[in-house]
RNA sequence: GGUUCCGUAGCUCAGUUGGAUAGAGCAACAGCCUUCUAAGCUGUGGGUCUUGGGUUCGAAUCCCAACGGAAUCACCA
C-alpha cells in the first residue's frame, strides 16, 4: 500500500467516525504536499464539505485531530484553506525505507501475465538512419523496457522494408554510376553507400525530367517517362518475377544496408526479438480480403479493386486490393497483424510509428474490427511527433538531415572533450575511457530525446542540444557517479541502528520520492511515456544533489546515522540505475 | 474543406483521474571548491498558461468557439 492509499484509508475511517458517512478511500484526494507548506501529504477537504456541513478549515481541523489521535503513523497536521497537510511519523518513514532496501527487485512490478508485442524502427533499406529514426528506436526500445518493468512479457520486433521502388532506385544508380563500388572498396558503411546511390538516382532523375521538359514535354508526363524511372519500374517487375540477376543485386545491397544498420543499432544499444522482412510478408493479407468480401464488410468495384467503406465511421473509402489484384500497404498490415496475434498469443500490440501515419492506423483498427477480430481494440499506435531543426523540417533534398551515425559520433566526441577538460578521467585506462565517452554521449542523446512527451513535435538544435548540464542525461549520470564514489570510499558498512537515528526532513523527502518509484513506473507504462520516468530520475537527482550539499555522510560521527545515510544514497543510486535502465542509459561508476 | 494532434518564461520542456502563490533547465546577472566528484549547489530577474465564453467551491488541465502551427485524407509505403 502506498502512503497516499494509507492516508486515504485512514481519512475514510475519520469521516465515518466524525460524520457517520461513507467516503470511499479511492474517492479521496491525497497528494504530495507542496514544498512551501509543512507536511508530507495533503488531503483535499473540499469534496468532503457536503458531508461535514462545516467550513473547510473546521473540517480539516476536525479530521486532522481525529487522525493524529487515532493513527500513530500520523504525527502532525495543519489545515490551510481547505487543504489538510499531514506529517507522517519518523517511524513510518523508517519502515517505508526499510521496505525499499529489503527488496532487491524494488521497482519491478508483479507479473501481469500479458504478452505485448512492440514494433518499432521498421526502416527502409535505401538510406542510412537519421535523427527521426533515432527517436523511433529510442522510444520503441524504452517503451519495451518500460512495459517489461511493469510486469509484461514483451516481444520487440521490427519490419524491414527491404522491397519496393525505393531500393530499386539505389540499385539502378549503383549499376549506372558506381562502377562496382562496395563498402570494402570504398571503406564506407554499407547503408551510407546505398544512401549515396539513392541520392545519385534522385539527381539523375531530376536531370532527365528537366531535359524532357526542355524538349517540350509536360512535367507530369516527363516524371513518368524519364528513362531511369522506367528502368526502376522494370526492375521492380523483374524482382517480383524472381529474376535472378535483379534478386542477386537486391540481396547484395540489402546486405550492405542491414549490416550498416546493425552497427548503428549496436551503438544505440537496441535489439529485436523478431525481425520481419517485407519481402517475406508483403503478400500476406490477401486471404483476409476474401474473408471480408465473404462477410460482406468489403466491396468489390467493377474493375476488380476491393474497398472498405469507412464513411459511416467518419473516414473515407479505403483501398485494400488494386484492380490488378496486387496488394497495398494496408493489405500487408492486416495480414501481419493476424499472423502475429495468432503465433504469439498476444494480448496487445503496439506500433511505434510517426504521427504522419495516424490515419493509417485508425483505418487498420477499424478494418480489423470489421473483420471480427476480438483483438482489434488491443492494437495501439504509439504516435510520436517529428523531430524538427531550427530551420524547420529535415529535408533530405536540402541536405539538412541529421545522420544518426554522425550524431552519435559527435555526441561521443563532446563527451570526450568535456571529460578531458575536467580531467577527472585521467587516471582511467584508455580502453575504459572510450566506454565512458560512449555512455555519456549516448546518455545525453537518449535523455534529450526521451524526456519529451512522445506525442509532441520536438526541436533539435545541433549546437544547443548537446548539453551536459542541467536537465540532461549526464547530470543524472554524474549524480550516480558521485554516489558510487562515496560508497566506494565508505567501504562495507553495517545495518543502520534505527534506535540511534532518525530521518531528517530532507531524508524523508528522499524516501518519499523513492517510495513513489513503482507507482511512477506503472503510470509511465500505462501512458506509454518514458518521459515520465526520465523526469522522475531528474527530480530524484536534483533532490539528492541538494541533500549532498547540505549533509556530510562520510564525516558523520554517529555510526548509526552514517550507515543510514549510506543505505539511503545507495538506494537512490539503485533506483536511478533502474529508471535510467528503462531509458537504455548506462550510469557509470565514475565520470 | 474533413479528421487527428499541438499552443505554458527570450529558448527548450515539465506540470496525467480539475486543487494552494504555474515549475525546471538553458541563456543573463550575483555568490559557493585547503572539506564525501563544481557535469554540482545557492540567489536575482523573467508569465494575460494563444484569445473569448462556459461548467464549479476551485480550470494550464474538462466543454464550446475563434486564432495560430503540424500531420493526414493516393490503385505510395
Amino acid at each position: 500500500m502506498t502512503a497516499e492509499q494509507f492516508i486515504a484509508l485512514k481519512a475514510s475511517e475519520a469521516v465515518k467516525a466524525l460524520y457517520g458517512a461513507e467516503a470511499k478511500p479511492e474517492s479521496l484526494q491525497v497528494q504530495v504536499t507542496r514544498k512551501e507548506f509543512e507536511g508530507d501529504y495533503t488531503l483535499v477537504v473540499f469534496p468532503l464539505l457536503r458531508i461535514s456541513h462545516a467550513s473547510p478549515d473546521a473540517t480539516g481541523t476536525a479530521l486532522g485531530e481525529w487522525l493524529t489521535a487515532n493513527c500513530p503513523e500520523i504525527a502532525a497536521f495543519n489545515s490551510v484553506k481547505g487543504f489538510l497537510n499531514l506529517t507522517l511519523s519518523n517511524l513510518y518513514w523508517q519502515e517505508v525505507f526499510r521496505g525499499i532496501t529489503a527488496d532487491p527487485q524494488y521497482g519491478a512490478l508483479p507479473s501481469t501475465g500479458k504478452t505485448i508485442m512492440v514494433e518499432f524502427s521498421s526502416p527502409n533499406t535505401n538510406k542510412p538512419l537519421h535523427l527521426g529514426h533515432i527517436r523511433n528506436n529510442l522510444l520503441g526500445s524504452s517503451v519495451s523496457s518500460l512495459l517489461a518493468a511493469a510486469g509484461n512479457k514483451v516481444i520487440k520486433c521490427t519490419l524491414v522494408n527491404d522491397r519496393g521502388v525505393h531500393i530499386c532506385k539505389s540499385m539502378y544508380a549503383w549499376q549506372k554510376k558506381f562502377d562496382g563500388a562496395t563498402p570494402e572498396s570504398t571503406g564506407m558503411k554499407g547503408d551510407h553507400l546505398v544512401g549515396d546511390c539513392y541520392v545519385a538516382f534522385d539527381k539523375m532523375y531530376k536531370q532527365e525530367v528537366a531535359e524532357l521538359v526542355a524538349s517540350g514535354m509536360a512535367e507530369d508526363e516527363a516524371k513518368k517517362k524519364a528513362p531511369c524511372m522506367q528502368a526502376v519500374h522494370d526492375m521492380l517487375v523483374k524482382w517480383e518475377q524472381g529474376d535472378e540477376e535483379v534478386r542477386a543485386l537486391w540481396k547484395k545491397m540489402n546486405g550492405w544496408v542491414l549490416s550498416g544498420f546493425d552497427e548503428t543499432y549496436r551503438e544505440l544499444g537496441i535489439s529485436f526479438d523478431q525481425v520481419y522482412y517485407e519481402s517475406q510478408t508483403y503478400l500476406l493479407g490477401k486471404s483476409l480480403v476474401q474473408k471480408g468480401l465473404d462477410m460482406g464488410v468489403f466491396v468489390q468495384d467493377p474493375d476488380g479493386s476491393v474497398w472498405c467503406d469507412l464513411t459511416a465511421d467518419g473516414l473515407d473509402r479505403k483501398l485494400l486490393l488494386r484492380s490488378d489484384g496486387t496488394s497495398v500497404y494496408m493489405t500487408q498490415d492486416l495480414g501481419t497483424a493476424e499472423r502475429r496475434f495468432e503465433e504469439n498469443r498476444l494480448d496487445s500490440h503496439i506500433y511505434v510509428v510517426g504521427d504522419e501515419q495516424n490515419y493509417h492506423f485508425q483505418v487498420l483498427k477499424l478494418v480489423l474490427a470489421k473483420l471480427g477480430f476480438p483483438w482489434a481494440d488491443q492494437i495501439y499506435h504509439l504516435s510520436y511527433g517529428m523531430v524538427e531543426l531550427p530551420e524547420g523540417k529535415m529535408k533530405s533534398r536540402e541536405g539538412t538531415v541529421v545522420d544518426a551515425d554522425d550524431l552519435i559520433a559527435s555526441m561521443k566526441e563532446e563527451a570526450r572533450l568535456a571529460s578531458e577538460e575536467s580531467g577527472k578521467l585521467d587516471d582511467v585506462p584508455a580502453s575504459e575511457r572510450e566506454k565512458l565517452y560512449s555512455d555519456i554521449g549516448l546518455g545525453a542523446l537518449k535523455y534529450f530525446i526521451l524526456k519529451v512527451d512522445p506525442k509532441k513535435t520536438m526541436l533539435f538544435n545541433p549546437r544547443e542540444s548537446i548539453d551536459f548540464n542541467g536537465n540532461t542525461g549526464p547530470f543524472i549520470q554524474y549524480t550516480h557517479a558521485r554516489i558510487r564514489s562515496i560508497l566506494r570510499k565508505a567501504g562495507a558498512h553495517g545495518e543502520p541502528d534505527w534506535n540511534a537515528c532518525t530521518l531528517s526532513p530532507k531524508e524523508i523527502r528522499l524516501v518519499q520520492l523513492l517510495s513513489a518509484y513503482p507507482q511512477k513506473v506503472a503510470e509511465a507504462a500505462d501512458a506509454l511515456s518514458p518521459a515520465l520516468v526520465a523526469n522522475y530520475c531528474y527530480d530524484l537527482s536534483k533532490e539528492f544533489n541538494q541533500y549532498y550539499h547540505e549533509t556530510r555522510i562520510l564525516q558523520e560521527p554517529s555510526a548509526a546515522v552514517r550507515d543510514m545515510r549510506l543505505d539511503l544514497i545507495g538506494c537512490i543510486a539503485d533506483v536511478l540505475g533502474r529508471g535510467m535502465g528503462i531509458l537504455g542509459i548506462n550510469l557509470p561508476e565514475r565520470m
